[in-house]
DNA sequence: GACCCGATGTCAGTCGCTGTCATCACTCTA
DNA sequence: TAGAGTGATGACAGCGACTGACATCGGGTC
């Protein structure tokens, strides 16, 4: 991530990185699938933590909420880690190829999700679409979290654009 | 797309490409960026049509109404293309790489949608929101199209689509 | 001390992609 | 009609990401 953050993900070759780590560049590859890589250890991790707590949530409620309940554990995950959240993304905003791998990242997120969702009982087209839309939302709490320069409350933001979400479902 | 149907992507090299076509690699990267480009030739055009849709829908329209119609233009675009639209995604199913493309020309249409929804006076968490939920919808109702093997109608898939959003959103 | 095994180094090679320069058809103009 | 300009293509060399195959080495086991 320093190398990252001093020339940019694009000028630092993986020989620069193994280099910097006192190793191989085919040792690299064997730690890491890709390049990109690097920036996402640790996202399965997130993953599980998401799904667990949405498949924990109360039987009673409905799919959105268990979905609310999962992002709340991420909040309160990343709430500690604001600035380190901050250079990341500032580092995969700054280079297409690793938008691409967040993005795939999120829509693992919503797959799974979905999955948990039809676990619970939740008929299809509803699970989905509730796995979706509640990626968005984190999805766009999570930038103005990242945007905020004041000392935000990430749960609160998320709780903030669910309320926009049924706003904006509900207006005509 | 006849190399990739028949090889797979990842068996395909360029050089089998240009071959094909008669012409030299050197050339091929001349008319697209990248390998995966060829499959994603035109989607400019369709983002474009997106767009106007959107920016032209009555002013009376609610942003998700809006949103509506632009996707409904789509939908009259590929229903006629069925067949093509299964075998395309028939391979980006089969390749990461190819599907990480797909998801950013869908995140680039959620972007572009919230700017024309912004143009349109929405406020923005909401227009964000709505944005990203429509590309949701399209995505599911997408999903639902292709795989479903009679002779569905894509635009009534849409709709029914946004009815299943705001039935999960209003739920308790 | 012989053996084994997992992590690492070494090397060669493929493929995606780019910069550079030459070639060639085609058009415009004096 | 000759010659200059222009845009598309070919030819070639090269970089960087990634992979497969094999050698090496260190630590733990019997």
């Amino acid at each position: 991530m320093a190398l990252f953050a001093e020339r940019g993900f694009d000028n630092t070759t993986v020989a620069d990185i193994a280099e910097r780590a006192g190793v191989t560049e085919r040792t690299f590859f064997r730690h890491f699938a890709d390049k990109r890589e690097v920036l996402f250890e640790g996202a399965s991790a997130v993953q599980e933590l998401l799904v667990t707590k949405v498949a924990g949530a109360p039987e009673s409620a409905g799919p959105l909420d268990a979905v609310a309940a999962g992002l709340y554990a991420l909040a309160e995950l990343f709430q500690e880690r604001r600035d380190f959240s901050r250079q990341r993304r500032a580092i995969i905003d700054a280079t297409p190829e690793l938008r691409e791998r967040e993005l795939i990242k999120l829509a693992a997120w919503a797959t799974s999700l979905a999955e948990v969702l039809r676990g619970r009982g939740v008929p299809d087209p509803a699970a989905a679409l509730a796995a979706e839309t509640g990626v968005a939302v984190f999805r766009i709490a999570w930038e103005r979290w990242t945007d905020d320069d004041s000392d935000s409350d990430f749960r609160q933001l998320i709780q903030e654009s669910f309320g926009e979400l049924k706003a904006v479902t509900t207006a005509t």
